[in-house]
DNA sequence: TTGAATGCAAAATGTTTGCACCCGG
DNA sequence: CCGGGTGCAAACATTTTGCATTCAA
């Protein structure tokens, strides 16, 4: 088997960034990837089914550095925690119902002339991926 | 004088709900409209300047009050507590830069054609009030 | 008078920190 | 081996709740 195996991105940006190479880490970034909107709570019950004696305090520090690394994004969907996902996916916003609840993901796209006005008339660069609205979803109005 | 003395609005609301005029409401409601973006936090000091006795689970109970009447509104501004604002002042969304904090008010009129656009495409209503963009703003980007 | 509203204390929820030990490089 | 990373416990920040008391209507 020629043997070309390609390093994985958060290997690489983690290394450059002088940071080390975990188990937890590589957990936490699995677990971001596998659970979609998750809070660290969430992320932190996922990891402990493969590594019980993770702790959540990990969880956080190891968030914080991934998003600073820029491997996973929060936003927040609800009142409480934020929810994270892998940069990975898609850049979208979201829908929020304040009723019901529900979570609609909306292509960039959409708000792309938004975002190039405020970039233009405002010289403010929104982070696109934090976005939010909430509000009432069709079912709900 | 003649002697016609219109109710205040929040007097009339509060009726029409079924809720009773406390001096704490009316605190809360003025504490509101004079601090501008302030949190649950800021407003119970600012309510405790006049009346010291005055709790903290009396101001979250009644903002969240206050806020299904409409009288008050509240937005994520920054992580941690959410920031209320007077429904008396003009609608406006937040830009919040990320990295200094400044927080710039912008006229809905920009976001418009956005919030036109969830509505047809997608039946979705977005509560302007609530909207953050966070990013960079033009001296940090 | 009477139950909605409040004050207070305690619990719940979400996040951060100090420190001793561990392990990746 | 050495210092970055982790687990643990405790502190911290924010919000909610149970209950006895107070007060608007």
């Amino acid at each position: 088997m020629s043997g070309h195996t390609t390093t994985p991105e958060w290997q690489a940006k983690l290394r450059e960034g002088g940071y080390r190479l975990t188990a937890q880490r590589q957990l936490v970034l699995e677990a971001v990837a596998n659970l979609g909107h998750a809070t660290p709570e969430d992320i932190c019950a996922e990891v402990q089914i493969t590594a019980q004696a993770v702790n959540i305090s990990t969880i956080y520090r190891n968030l914080e550095l991934l998003e600073e690394l820029g491997l996973v994004a929060h936003a927040h969907l609800r009142h409480g925690a934020p929810t994270y996902h892998a940069t990975t996916e898609e850049p979208h916003v979201h829908l929020v119902c304040s009723r019901c609840d529900a979570v609609q993901p909306v292509s960039v796209e959409l708000v792309d002339p938004l975002v190039k006005r405020l970039g233009s008339e405002r010289g403010f660069t929104v982070d696109v991926r934090h976005v939010t609205f909430s509000g009432l979803c069709k079912d709900c109005s």
